[in-house]
DNA sequence: GTCTATATGGAGATAGAC
DNA sequence: GTCTATCTCCATATAGAC
């Protein structure tokens, strides 16, 4: 599995070889299919264990201490630092959707729309609360996930920034989307300064 | 070159073949090879054509008039739009690069550094004139160009939101992103809110 | 559970008539 | 410039010994 993560990263599903797949792990061809009925199934695979854990990084993030800025630096936080340290698997995981055979697509299609639930919830918590100003929660909630997903299309871990890094930069950037930061300290303060306490 | 951006776009470079090109086009497959030497080759005249635009877009913003507020608007606007619009072609531009002749992909690859250095041309303006707050330039500039590039993979026309109010949404988002606003209207403003005049 | 050997199909690209 | 017919190669997946 991590072999065919690694070749389907570089190369894409289909450009990629189950003879590819085997020398990889050190194994025949013939060997996979001992483990996986297959080459589609791998893929299925590698896709909900990767899709699993979206969910489960974003619900932590959700249901996590403090109130709508700390869970929304949380999730924004978590979700980008996956996607860069796991930047091979993720692109997997979110690029090559269309290789899936129906049944598995229809799996993975419900829980990326739980992904969008929950974001979304964040959102309308902040804004119930008063800590959030938006305009139109659906297409920010989508503008923030497709932003942190899209770090694994571009993430180059010999790049300047590693993914800490990268991760705060994006929570600052995402709680600007937001309109958080109240109504005092706009403009001036540090895109990274953060209301409200608690960790 | 129509019938390849569609395929190309459904299936992906290396599930498409070039039959199926061939018929979607109302052709037999061997005709396809008077027209381009590879099904490699066709790939790249779609990308290179894409590039050529996507920098011209942004050109075009930088370059136009009124100040960093419009300019940031425009382009962001002009980008969104022709990604959701030209979202078929989009996608293949965006996201077939790893399928290119290594001689192609530098090529294109000049290109996509091109959209960044206009991008961050752009935020240093604003920086520089005071309408921006941006506590780290590359990053952002990093961040709005992956946010716009990434509609491509998501947008759906038969969605409820059209290319034009995409756009104008995401603009909004942006300026928040890079700090515009002023100090004044910060929070309770709409986000639509564009300080400013000229156009 | 792994191997070698291979069945089977379909891919990209070309030949040569028109 | 387009066609029909085809070359050649390599893909996924299986058979059967160990």
């Amino acid at each position: 599995m991590r072999a065919a993560v690694e070749a389907f990263a570089e190369r894409g599903f289909h450009a990629t070889t189950t003879r590819d797949i085997a020398s990889r792990a050190g194994m025949s061809p013939a060997a996979l299919y001992i483990h996986y009925r297959t080459k589609e199934e791998l893929l299925y695979r590698i896709s909900l264990v990767g899709h699993e854990r979206s969910v489960r990084i974003l619900t932590e993030a959700a249901e996590g201490p403090g109130g709508p800025v700390e869970r929304l630096t949380a999730a924004v936080t978590s979700f980008v630092r996956w996607h860069a340290e796991r930047h091979t698997t993720a692109r997997v995981v979110q690029y090559e959707l269309s290789a899936l055979a129906e049944e598995h697509l229809a799996e993975i299609s419900a829980l990326r729309r739980r992904t969008g639930e929950i974001m979304r919830g964040i959102l309308a918590e902040g804004v119930a609360a008063g800590q959030f100003e938006i305009p139109h929660i659906r297409s920010t909630a989508r503008a923030i996930l497709s932003l942190c997903i899209d770090v694994s299309r571009w993430f180059d871990p010999s790049g300047p920034d590693g993914p800490d890094v990268l991760a705060a930069r994006y929570a600052a950037l995402v709680l600007r989307m937001a309109g958080a930061g109240g109504g005092a300290e706009a403009g001036g303060a540090p895109a990274g300064t953060v209301t409200g306490s608690s960790g």
